[in-house]
DNA sequence: GCCAACGTTGGC
DNA sequence: GCCAACGTTGGC
């Protein structure tokens, strides 16, 4: 998932313990998360000023209308933060490996909620670590 | 700051 | 229903 730091970050989501995803306007981000289920575990990316993952959350409450409008196609998700990475991973090491080079993150890089397989999750996951 | 990529809108 | 025009996002 993926989140401008200036609008929202990985240290306030830590600071406030749980987040409510929403704002989401992006009908295939949409369907992404509404196929997150509670329990889920989503990397948390910042985009634009830093490029790379710093944070791993847990989905706490899967899908539900969007608190901030009325129109019933919108939906969000509750977050709670689970581990902050020491090694954060930067887009360009995503970038050089040679397994990711069909993710959404590379390949659609505007979608904000972005599927990833339990392979892709554990190879991201390893780069984030010593 | 620029621009490519993509989604959305609206005229026809 | 097509497609040009426009707006937004995000990497560079």
């Amino acid at each position: 998932m993926k989140t401008e730091p200036s609008a929202f970050s990985w240290e306030q989501l830590v600071k406030d313990g749980t987040t409510t995803w929403d704002g989401v306007r992006n009908y295939q981000a949409r369907n992404n998360l509404k196929l997150m289920k509670t329990g889920d575990l989503a990397f948390i990316y910042h985009s634009v000023s830093d490029k790379e993952i710093v944070g791993i959350a847990k989905i706490s409450k899967e899908y539900f209308q969007d608190p901030t409008t009325p129109d019933c196609n919108w939906v969000a998700v509750d977050l709670i933060p689970i581990e902050s990475l020491t090694k954060k991973i930067k887009l360009s090491e995503i970038k050089l490996n040679p397994e990711l080079q069909n993710i959404a993150l590379l390949k659609q890089s505007r979608l904000s909620v972005i599927p990833l397989t339990k392979k892709e999750y554990e190879i991201i996951r390893s780069l984030g670590k010593y």
